[in-house]
DNA sequence: GATCGCAATTTTTTT
DNA sequence: AATTGCGATC
């Protein structure tokens, strides 16, 4: 046995070792938030491959996010070292597209095949209403996209929805999945939901293919199972049912996607439909403290449909949860960057240290601003994807094209950026003949312009770019193909001509991406992956990867992200943000107790987050849709022990005052009128920018604002009251 | 066919 | 508040 599995093992508790050692048969494991969960499936992954023997080849790991993926493979090289790198290690949609990019020509798509993200997927939708000649105003496209979306979750194919349907309503929606389907085939794509669907369905009807993989991956581990839909309980059978040496991990408490058709039945009943299964329990914490674990316990154990469990910790101790309610969103956020500050200057914390969770992405503005205005760095995880940006998604999209003609969303996407006079008109009359014909769009443009009119030259010039696009990119790196693409279509053109300082940011961000693909062709080379070039592969990167920056975690950041995204990550300093009816738990999901309880759960995994302090808030007033709406404190609030609370910290009622709170932290700094005496020329030291002199003093009173140099930060203005400054 | 301006609509959460 | 869609106008 290496010497490094060995060490790892005597590192773990009985029940955690238990789980590691326990190689053969099904093992499901129920890891309570913090019990050192990727702990366990690290090690036991080094375990198989470094004591059992087991070639690397034939384990599959299987997350949910690339970031648990990536962290994993981090920690298993750690262990063991390159012997790792034959594991494959992915999500359940990474696993799919390798998968399918080898043997879906069984089901009469190309292996070049293009991914759809939702929005590609939504424009099917309604290219499809359109066909079946309904009003995009009667029949939302969105919630069409969504029902589509639920069926593929639940296993549900075009044929089968048709045969289920009971009602009017119900058939015609079945109608428009079938025309949507088939326009997928004819675009020669995939959505994500095909990714998971089409591989089951791969499996059932060819199990000599299925026999393949059954081969390879006789072992068989799931992360996050609680959260695993139909479709992806079906391919974990698929894939282990035989061999049964199938290690699924998970915590019910902690199933936060039954919205995207997660069934936490699939860990609920693994027992019953693996009888002979080996059940482990972590229960121990080791992420928190007493009163954070406490209070996350009694919040939680409000949820009725539950098993029951307590986490426990033998951690002793440790800071009381702070609540704290504002009067509106703007001093919510002005109190969590203050106590981010104070923190950072009294307890020595680096920025990296804190964390903002909030339950809609829309909430990360007002924390933006108040983060930016104090020079505090930040990172908003997620939220705006990077690839998602409109130039990014234009230069990917006449990538798709060059890659799979096919690809009708791309082609839509592209042909008219930059405007080359070939309108809607055109594109009408395009569509019409790829119709008629049942051929890819880019083919009945073709047919237009052999007809002659007024566009056919624009049309021929448009396509004898891409055929020289074409040529240009065979065999280049993806780098140079996107390149070449910026510069021969005349979008980079386009942009610099503009000079504004919108399309000055836009060419930013495609610099940025030429540096991803190089970055990219750089990290591929030499890897061969069933011959598709690097192209190829880097498309389904970047279609599957959501952040250009999810891997490496900025140290000296405070993190912002949605609660949804922070599953899996722990921060010695959490706040929880806009704690109120409506949002949290938020509105589409109040209407039953089921939609209430795994609100309730996502709030438990927002606070088991914390290893140190736990902050809460909530605003009686915010912004929405750019009006005022007036809220109520969160129920959960209110199910939080007392015992564990900061009293001090206040549940205050709504008339107390906004100095209630002391968050402003020099007072000592203040003369008899309130104000400083300050003065061009004093010497001035700021925790974070070091040394500097007065420059020029703005205004007076609480929000009194200096203009100050620093020798090597620059010129920057700061508010007196919050910018802890020595002075003299 | 392009461009401008107004209106509607948006906010759940993600691969 | 900000993006998207639509219609009127050039």
């Amino acid at each position: 046995m290496s010497d490094a599995v060995l060490s790892v093992l005597d590192e773990l508790n009985p029940a955690q070792r238990e789980a590691v050692e326990t190689t053969e048969g099904p093992l499901l494991v129920l890891a309570g938030a913090g019990s050192g969960k990727t702990r366990v499936l690290t090690a036991r992954i080094a375990y198989l491959i470094g004591t059992c023997g087991i070639a690397p080849e034939s384990i599959l790991a299987v997350t949910f996010t690339n970031k648990a993926a990536g962290e994993m493979r981090n920690r298993v090289q750690k262990m063991i070292g390159s012997a790792s790198e034959g594991v494959w290690l992915s999500t359940f949609h990474s696993t799919c597209v390798r998968i399918l990019r080898r043997d879906i020509g069984h089901l009469g798509f190309s292996r070049g095949f293009a991914i759809y993200d939702q929005k590609d997927g939504l424009g099917v939708v309604k290219e499809a209403l359109k066909r079946q000649g309904l009003d995009p105003k009667e029949h939302d496209p969105r919630s069409m996209s969504w029902r589509i979306d639920q069926w593929k979750n639940a296993g549900v194919g075009p044929a089968a929805a048709c045969d289920a349907a009971m009602d009017f309503e119900a058939q015609r929606a079945a109608e428009i999945y079938t025309t949507y389907q088939r326009l997928l085939v004819d675009s020669n794509a995939l959505d994500f939901g095909d990714l998971l669907l089409l591989t089951t369905e791969l499996f059932e009807r060819y199990p000599e293919v299925l026999a393949h993989y059954r081969r390879r991956w006789q072992y068989v581990l799931i992360d996050e199972y609680q959260d695993t839909n139909r479709v992806q309980y079906k391919l974990v059978q698929q894939l282990a049912g035989e061999h049964r040496n199938l290690c699924v991990v998970g915590d019910p408490d902690q199933s936060i996607y039954a919205w995207r058709g997660a069934d936490v039945r699939n860990i609920l009943d693994f027992e019953d439909d693996y009888p002979e299964t080996k059940t482990v329990r972590l229960e121990e914490n080791y992420r928190s403290t007493q009163p954070i674990l406490k209070a996350a316990n009694g919040v939680i154990a409000h949820n009725v449909a539950r098993k029951e469990k307590d986490l426990f910790t033998e951690k002793e101790g440790g800071d009381a949860i702070q609540i704290f309610e504002a009067v509106d969103d703007r001093e919510e956020a002005q109190f969590v960057v203050s106590q981010i500050l104070i923190s950072a200057r009294d307890d020595g914390r680096s920025y990296g240290q804190f964390a903002i969770f909030y339950r809609t992405n829309a909430q990360s503005r007002s924390f933006e601003e108040e983060l930016l205005k104090y020079d505090v760095p930040y990172v908003v995880v997620g939220g705006v994807r990077f690839y998602d940006r409109a130039e990014v998604k234009d230069a990917l999209a006449y990538l798709r094209l060059l890659i799979n003609p096919a690809d009708g969303a791309a082609l839509r996407r592209i042909v008219n950026k930059p405007v080359r006079g070939i309108g809607k008109t055109t594109l009408e009359r395009a569509e019409r003949v790829s119709q008629e014909h049942g051929t890819p769009l880019l083919e009945g443009l073709r047919r237009v312009a052999e007809e002659g009119g007024r566009t056919a030259a624009k049309i021929q010039r448009f396509l004898a770019l891409l055929e020289e696009l074409e040529r240009d990119i065979e065999g280049a790196s993806s780098a140079d193909a996107v390149g070449r693409i910026l510069d021969r279509s005349g979008y980079l053109a386009a942009l610099e001509k503009e000079a504004t300082p919108e399309a000055e940011a836009r060419i930013e961000n495609l610099r940025e991406l030429l540096s991803a693909a190089d970055d990219f062709g750089r990290d591929a080379m030499g890897t061969d992956d069933d011959g598709r070039s690097e192209i190829e592969r880097f498309l389904d990167l970047v279609a599957l990867v959501s952040d250009l920056d999810s891997y490496d975690r900025k140290d000296e950041c405070v993190s912002m992200m949605t609660v949804h995204t922070a599953k899996g990550l722990e921060y010695p300093v959490v706040f929880v943000v806009g704690l109120e009816e409506g949002i949290f738990p938020h509105s589409g999901s109040m209407r039953d107790e089921r939609g209430i309880e795994e609100e309730r759960r996502l709030c438990y995994v927002a606070m088991t987050r914390a290893m140190e302090r736990l902050t809460l808030t909530s605003a009686q007033q915010r912004l929405r849709f750019g009006s005022r709406t007036y809220g109520v404190a969160s129920r959960f609030l209110r199910e939080i022990p007392a015992e564990v609370v900061d009293e001090a910290s206040g549940r205050r009622s709504r008339s107390s005052q906004a100095s209630d709170i002391d968050y402003s932290y020099s007072q000592e700094s203040y003369g008899e009128d309130g104000n400083l005496d300050l003065a061009p020329g004093l010497r001035v030291r700021h925790p974070i920018f070091g040394d500097g002199v007065v420059r020029t003093v703005i205004g007076s009173g609480p929000s009194q604002k200096l203009r100050v140099e620093f020798e090597r930060a620059g010129l920057k203005v700061l508010v007196v009251r919050f910018a802890n400054l020595e002075f003299g």
